[in-house]
DNA sequence: CGAAAAAGCTAATCCATGTTAAATATAATC
DNA sequence: GATTATATTTAACATGGATTAGCTTTTTCG
């Protein structure tokens, strides 16, 4: 993809959050990116280190994650291309988490100081980027449900839920099948679970002619049923555009 | 506690993530606020109804939850004196769940409407209000650690030392001794737990003399190992006041 | 105050998921 | 294309926390 192809993407993404100006959007396009590729497993924020560099996600995958004191991991989300990273981080003072590459991706990098003079400047884009961050926060929401709450078939089936409609949203999977990119392992970072019974339950819904996989491609075979299993809701997705969002459809 | 006098906590709560104008402040004060008690266990916000107002959490305490399709609660977040309820919805279409009373609680409401304007007109706010809302975030984010990857112990280990520091910011705790007004069920729904483990876990931690119970009343009596058994890093909370928050210290 | 409801506590048993270990398959690297 | 590293799969066994049930204490409320 190239550069500016991948920088309307995530205009067209923010405008979903709000409607912007020809200036708000010149402002973006104006800002100093510095395009380049970051290795798989490569850092872009360190927990502890002040964050320095925002980038927007134009190709690949990346995820959040710390690690607890006695070294195991817990995966916090994971980002699709099209994404922000790292707003969570950036309007504070010190990184409390990890992000870290997934695959090898594309990404546009910006020092986070000229983020902050561009949502200061310009309302309408500090808006945008505030509600993509709340969305974060609900994802973040349902997935302490998901880890909290949900035994362990039902949590690989949300996780696979989620996948698949945001990647759809990313024009990145069509008619339930997609590519992901993240081995068990990983998996059971997300799901709290150990890479062993995240093996166990994607055996099992398989079996259960619920999914197909091959690589680390996912077909969803009975969307209904795993959506069920999986106590899947769209709602805390906000995939809708709008909604009372922007000041003339509030009243 | 009088109206005026929760505002001006509030008011300087928001200026500890950013630097208020006077005329901040007074387009803050000008507010239409609706001071009124709520009672325990009502709701301010249902999820699936479009959000209509926002809070000012004056006294009491409250708490984010969503219920499973079968039926079990996951509490996501507890709100203390002097916090926002609730920015998380505030700003999207929908709210993707409930926000409730633990307590009696005293509240200014306003609608939010005013308060999409208020952010709008008065950029500094917007900040400041962002700001709170990436801080909700990083609990969350904690939260999933917590409920993910701790054994029982440690997760309510971590909890007890983060309402400690969480009440001594907001003044309603000394010495590590604090009142928290929850159920042993509603710590259960808070770690993922059953509400008879939490017993189990409770009374070990009072046999280990890590800590003292009365009633709801909590005191800790090993600061530091309640801590180290509860993997507790005080980052996440971003406790300290500025920080690269503001422009100024920015470059 | 006295009754009823809610919350706290305890014990016995069970099971979902963890642990450990090894074999196989796939991917990366020279 | 052989070699090595990484990921997947399976099996046997262990266990942390769930479940169930009953009892006790505290709180609520008439």
């Amino acid at each position: 993809m190239s550069a500016p192809e991948g920088l309307d993407r995530v205009l067209r993404r923010l405008e979903t959050r709000g409607p912007l100006g020809a200036d708000d959007k010149d402002a973006i396009r104006a800002l100093p990116f510095t395009y380049r590729t970051l290795e798989p497993a490569s850092y872009l924020v360190r927990e502890g280190e002040p964050p320095e560099i925002c980038a927007l996600l134009l190709t690949g995958f990346a995820y959040r994650h710390k690690v607890t004191g006695n070294g195991e991991r817990q995966i916090m989300s994971v980002h699709m291309p099209g994404e922000f990273l790292d707003l969570q981080n950036s309007f504070l003072g010190v990184a409390d988490h990890n992000v870290q590459m997934l695959t090898r991706c594309d990404v546009a990098t910006v020092a986070v100081a000229a983020l902050r003079r561009l949502a200061e400047e310009y309302p309408k884009i500090g808006r945008a980027m505030w509600i993509e961050t709340l969305i974060d926060s609900a994802i973040f929401r349902e997935w302490i449900v998901n880890v909290g709450r949900r035994d362990s078939i039902s949590r690989i089936s949300h996780l696979l839920c989620e996948f698949a409609l945001r990647l759809e949203a990313a024009g990145l999977a069509r008619d339930n099948r997609y590519e992901i990119p993240m081995t068990q392992e990983q998996i059971a970072d997300c799901t709290g679970l150990t890479p062993v019974h995240v093996n166990r339950v994607l055996k099992e819904l398989g079996r259960m002619g619920l999914i197909e996989r091959a690589k680390r491609s996912v077909s969803i075979v009975q969307w209904d049923r795993l959506q069920q299993i999986g106590d899947f809701n769209t709602r805390y997705l906000h995939l809708e555009a709008g909604g009372p969002t922007n000041l003339a459809s509030a009243r």
